[in-house]
DNA sequence: AATGAATGAGAATTCATTCAT
DNA sequence: CATGAATGAATTCTCATTCAT
């Protein structure tokens, strides 16, 4: 009646998905995608398994909307990176990779590519989407740095398709990590030194010794 | 009467675990723990589904023994690998990483570390087991290895223990990507250029520079 | 819109568990639990087979409900057999075997004491559960009769322990016959005559012959 | 190659249906037919699943043979028992519950009595097959003995028929309780008192004033 | 005769999805 | 919009029965 509550129930009505795609990742992330029950997701995001298909269609439907929506911050992040111009290959690329590691490192984000490779074999549809919207443009980006730094020759010659590969296992490995054998008490790792070592080791791998420091 | 019938049935008896078990294994990797059905593991080694309940209790049974027989390979390799005696630390390392590329990249024995990846959260138990006997053990290989080409001066100063971590990312992914996104169809991998790119990237990364060649 | 299919459906909701009971009394007493399937309970509740299980967890739970429902009108009798204050011993022992026979001999719950036999063994601790709770106080009750009878010289001296199991014994039979052997054509039973030879045989067989009519 | 491994062997195979009615009674009367596993039998037995099947066609042909079997003692009793010519109807009476309660409550027979109530819905053949052949064969004595006294005036006028349903009850009591809720702890039955007492209450219940000792 | 590996129909249980309120 | 009771298809697991040895 009052516009107060009425204002209360439309916010919540527009948080829904959020909140329902928020929950759902979680989850999905934690235990899998066939291992995670609908009732689960609702009452983490404290509605009825009701209200999920208000929303939804189906769990199918809510695995790809986690992975679109997961995605755009990601895509996001991929535009702001593209408006970087550092004077140096070596900062530019640095930079691409910390910002990726602070992307998917410190938010819930960080389990979608864990998600995704344990779900790529049941989804493949996402999976390739996955990889056209969200893999390709990363390799597009460490590319261009790639290819600067091998043009300035501050980057030894080295083959850029695996070089790109290569480089993005390490980080990739870090939040897999983080959502996999990290929360069974396995291996207390620092997220700082371990990325203070791959960026070194990698830098060093890299450039040519006259540009090194 | 005939001999050969009662070997034949003896073979098969003998068998029939190990034949499961790589049935198993193929699916637990392609569509992970839940999504798999006993039914398509049984049919997939050729028995039916009562059989497979004469040699595991039960689907989490059936699933610990493959993680515990499909480890069992990397543990052998790992002793082998422990008697290396390369006379540069260089070559030792890349002569552990090359063996266990062999091992895991051209065997379905690649699939468990993107098995143990999606079901460490459901596993714990299995998870810790693993880490304590696979990963602990590679680790202490690579550090090995590491400490030797300090020690010679090969090695710049670094910080072993997440560098030892960064070591290992690029092989896991190879082989991660070999179970997860490639069946996709998503990127056309070339992993012997994966693996020279890799080592010259990381040679050159480790090594001090009047050593490196 | 209505408040009418509110009220049913509200009603249903109330009523489910106890329509649920009563058709799982039913068919472990006329089956056994082994032999009595899930469906069938459902299927006689005029249920799917989920729904039972959003009222009971598993077969054996509600197995124990059954029981531990089919027992509390057994208990709610003895309490009431408890303010009973016949003048004298006969009449209170008659009041007791009569009014026991009628709640058992003419509802579903006499089918209790033949399930829990054919059970007690698959189930002991409700076997135990239900001797400390039906057993022991049925055979208080008749204790405090033979007592009495005993004390004002009605009844003769007897062992009054095994005398309450005697007692107790053609009554239960009565019941039992009924849910195994009489559904089966066997003995086509008057439980009105067994019922007055059996008391007319005890009491000339409990009481001082001074005072038998 | 011997005559005694022969003998021996040969011994065994005649006493093989003898071993496996033995064991499928002692689980039948334990778990009730439906609960038990004929894994359960055939080791009891000490022999394998298969060898059952040499000697019986199926579970439902092993449960009859059990009865069938089970039965023949009984009616061997009861032949012998009409060879009984007591002076007095009481002590034919006695007589007859005792060797009753003789073979019944100290063989693993006196299983059976509950066997069959649990299973007589299940097995109605089976159950009208027992009826015919055991209980009304023995109700055949008790109403001899019963017609006797009366005709003789040591009883009392009774309804001859539900008498003998009555004084049935306390003995098919006892050894039911044997096999039922005794296994579980509940209440340490003294057979023997309790028989004492049965039978006092019985014969004063019985029998005419003069007559009673 | 005896064995026990193999089978597959059947039963308990779960959970995505629907729908009346 | 939101709920949660109800459904039933799907899956794990069991066990009577068969049959090659």
């Amino acid at each position: 009646m009052s516009t107060v509550p009425a204002d209360t129930r439309q916010r919540r009505k527009e948080a829904r998905p959020a909140e329902l795609l928020a929950a759902a990742l979680d989850l999905f992330v934690e235990r899998g995608y066939a291992a995670t029950k609908l009732d689960d997701v609702a009452a983490r995001a404290g509605v009825s398994k009701g209200t999920l298909y208000l929303y939804f269609d189906s769990k199918e439907a809510l695995f790809k909307a986690v992975i679109e929506q997961g995605i755009l911050p990601m895509l996001a992040e991929g535009e702001a990176l593209l408006q970087q111009h550092q004077v140096d290959a070596r900062s530019l690329l640095q930079e691409l990779l910390l910002r990726w590691w602070q992307l998917l490192g410190e938010t819930p984000l960080g389990g979608i590519p864990k998600l995704m490779i344990a779900e790529a074999g049941n989804f493949p549809e996402v999976a390739s989407y996955y990889y056209d919207n969200v893999i390709v443009r990363g390799r597009e980006l460490l590319r261009q740095a790639l290819l600067r730094g091998v043009a300035s020759g501050e980057f030894r010659q080295l083959d850029i398709e695996s070089t790109i590969d290569v480089i993005m296992a390490p980080v990739l490995m870090l939040v897999i990590w983080r959502y996999s054998l990290a929360p069974c008490g396995c291996g207390k790792q620092n997220p700082q030194q371990y990325m203070t070592t791959y960026l070194d080791l990698l830098m060093n791998g890299l450039m040519n010794k006259e540009w090194q420091k």
